[in-house]
DNA sequence: CTCCCCAAAAATGAATTCATTTTTAAACTG
DNA sequence: CAGTTTAAAAATGAATTCATTTTTGGGGAG
């Protein structure tokens, strides 16, 4: 039922059975979380010994999260978590919009009935989640339901590339929710218009609009950083 | 002068000093020509010996490469070169164009004279090197001539995933050239019309005319694949 | 002759070990 | 006492080693 909650967000799935596999999604869950503060370097051993496993599949899966950017690698010097200054969010967000908003044209134009009423389903427990102030459970939903309008557009590559590019924001989004509460009742209206278009299968209009909520969310997080970046001397990274 | 021409393509570079980084570069390189063929197994040791490492920084490098899409990890089964078929390709297509239309859009307005000479100069040299009929020279410079337009878009993660993206399509776009020699006229004078509308600032029209261009860059591709596996039983993977 | 089963060989996944680089911290100098 | 130098400690990069899985090839049953 709630299988959504727990869906993890990778590009390419990484076989199930390995350790670096099971790292690789532990891994990017403390990123998030913000269990691992970004910027600050990471020791390997520590991590060994909190997974109890050896550097090998450690180091394998740190080496992955790097060709995805969600950690740099400096020779010699470790690795540490992204940090993602609002220049990068700007660049993020502009290209996650344009992936999302062909998603939705070519969504309308090729989704099924079955796939329709799935998100239809969705979106309906997501409102629930809202009227009762359910953040985790919201935010899960949404998130499948961005992914659910993706899967529409029946392109394997245009999905993975998104999912990518998404995962970095994860962090950043899941703490702009939770700092700006008075935003998700607009959140809600948006998304709201956004199940109708697609309903009435108008893909031009779906991309402007799936355009403008991700240039919402974006702002909402810039806010977000800003304000939790007041008294900090220069230091507004995430 | 030509450093064009040794320019690897990658999303997020990977320190130079170290052996995985190296790795990278020369095993897109064997995927890229060809060394490796698609779908078959990849023995390590085979690697191990040809780089001279050992089975670990090579190790971390497949992941990497599984990472971006360009091999795909069996567990306990190894590692083999992705297998692009008809319908991969045409979904590739179909995000790259959409990226790289976006980046002339945006690079129709950010970009500065300098960079507006480069490619100036870019083009002419490689229309020199068409004239000649010398096709490595003028293959490098036409990547090069696409990830000028990419950067002058100023959006680095717009650049990176194109990178990435376009990295898988190398091998195939490097045999598309040398099967179809007859199609290098039109595909040059496509790039004429895309450097005026650049010059001229057209976004929209220099948006319409990468596409395009992307577009029969693909169906030169599907082409190619299609004749070279004419006779072979059901076996149309790139 | 074909198919199936099983043992030997080879390959992969992961831990351990070794070498080099970086970090640290204390001692020394001015 | 501040700043520099340097030696010890720690961390990273890579090779080696060990365990498990898969592949392969031969022998036997039908």
């Amino acid at each position: 039922m709630n299988s959504a909650v727990s869906k993890v967000i990778r590009a390419f799935p990484a076989p199930e059975g390995t350790l670096h596999g099971a790292l690789l999604d532990n891994l990017r869950q403390m990123i998030n979380q913000g269990d691992l503060a970004p910027g600050i370097r990471v020791p390997e051993r520590m991590l060994c010994q909190k997974f109890s496993v050896s550097r090998t599949p450690l180091r394998e899966a740190l080496k992955v999260l790097a060709a995805e950017g969600l950690v740099v690698l400096l020779p010699n010097r470790g690795a540490r978590v992204t940090a993602l200054d609002e220049a990068q969010l700007c660049h993020l967000f502009e290209v996650i919009a344009l992936l999302e908003a062909e998603a939705g044209r070519l969504a309308a134009s090729r989704i099924g009935a079955a796939a329709l009423a799935e998100i239809q389903g969705m979106h309906y427990r997501m409102y629930a989640h809202f009227l009762r102030q359910e953040l985790p459970e919201y935010f899960a939903l949404n998130q499948a339901i961005h992914e659910a309008i993706l899967d529409a557009a029946e392109n394997p590559v245009l999905k993975a590339t998104y999912m990518g590019l998404a995962g970095r924001l994860t962090r950043a989004r899941y703490l702009a929710n939770q700092n700006q509460p008075e935003r998700w009742q607009q959140a809600m209206d948006e998304h709201e218009m956004i199940l109708a278009t697609l309903i009435a299968r108008d893909g031009d209009k779906l991309a402007k609009l799936l355009a403008q909520h991700l240039a919402n969310k974006r702002d909402i997080i810039l806010k977000s950083i800003r304000m939790s970046s007041e008294g900090e001397a220069a230091a507004p990274a995430l």
